[in-house]
DNA sequence: ACTGCTTGTTTGCACAAGCATCTTACCGGT
DNA sequence: ACCGGTAAGATGCTTGTGCAAACAAGCAGT
């Protein structure tokens, strides 16, 4: 039997180890996201946001997805989306067709300029991710990482929460 | 001798497992800070900047830093960390007076009830962070990821770049 | 067919954070 | 003592993104 029954194990402050992992990780975690869209920006004048949607629809069958699944495999709201994708058909690299099935419904399909500034902005980011991520994880079990960080990454976010105005 | 010389080690594509690694990572990266953020605001009307600004400043000697070094350890620009302190200031959480060794600096000083208010929110932010990301790294070898996420966050930013206009 | 509920998407507004620019103060050379 | 250069911070403006509310279309039950 436990000593201090009651202390949720959440209570223990980190291990040295986990302490020290923590730390890197919240401050990779700032810096990756930073690093890849200012040199995607830079060198092809894309965020990694529009590159991700642009990598999705490339992928999807009939290079067209709805906005709403889109949204999930972009991880970002429908919000932001609809402004992305505003931003990516004034640029031509993407149509908006309503959907035939559901009038509702927006179908996003990547135009063939868009395919075109996909594939010239993909060894550019593909290099960028090598250079600034993976080749640091040489020492890295790369099987484990990617358990636990998909575990990570599956966690539902709570209801929204807005700052109280004042006080 | 290989028999592809002049293609750089970059423009390899992932490799399977490197490439479910980056995947995965990825989308950790905008998870991570989004839960932890809103669990944090929901709980104890912080988000992870502020608390980060507190939490540095509370470790460091005399529980104050000069602006340019709080923005260093937090990771963020120092006119976003002039606005971050402004919020903790007029929450009364962190006081700002000005250097006595250089007239132009200024010091940010964590007041008492700042301190009470990080203690407060401490056990919190610990159990969110265990909860939400320690407790996944079972299978990890924390050493190693430490080592290799230390050298990616060590990355250099260049210098910025604005997206242009219109068009 | 009409009414009300649900779902997909867009829009209005707010906020955090970044860049560029400005002010003020320090510092080194003359 | 002055002068140019540089560093610390603050401020104006912009951008991306989120939430909440609006809107529109489908759908289910009567």
């Amino acid at each position: 039997m436990a000593r201090r029954p009651a202390l949720p194990a959440s209570l223990e402050p980190l291990s040295p180890a986990e302490d020290a992992a923590w730390r890197a990780l919240a401050r990779a975690v700032l810096v990756i996201p930073r690093v890849l869209d200012a040199d995607l920006l830079q060198k092809e004048g894309l965020n990694v946001t529009e590159y991700n949607v642009l990598m999705n629809l490339s992928e999807a069958p009939e290079r067209s997805l709805r906005m709403r699944e889109l949204a999930n495999y972009v991880s970002i709201t429908m919000s932001g989306l609809t402004r992305v994708v505003e931003r990516l058909e004034r640029q031509g690299l993407v149509e908006r067709v309503r959907a035939a099935a559901d009038g509702r419904g927006q179908v996003t399909v990547l135009t063939p300029d868009g395919l075109k500034r996909l594939q010239k902005a993909w060894p550019v980011h593909l290099a960028s991710v090598r250079r600034n991520v993976i080749d640091h994880l040489q020492g890295v079990d790369l099987e484990a990482l990617t358990t636990a960080l998909t575990e990570v990454a599956s966690i539902e976010l709570g209801p929204p929460v807005r700052r109280a105005k004042n006080t």
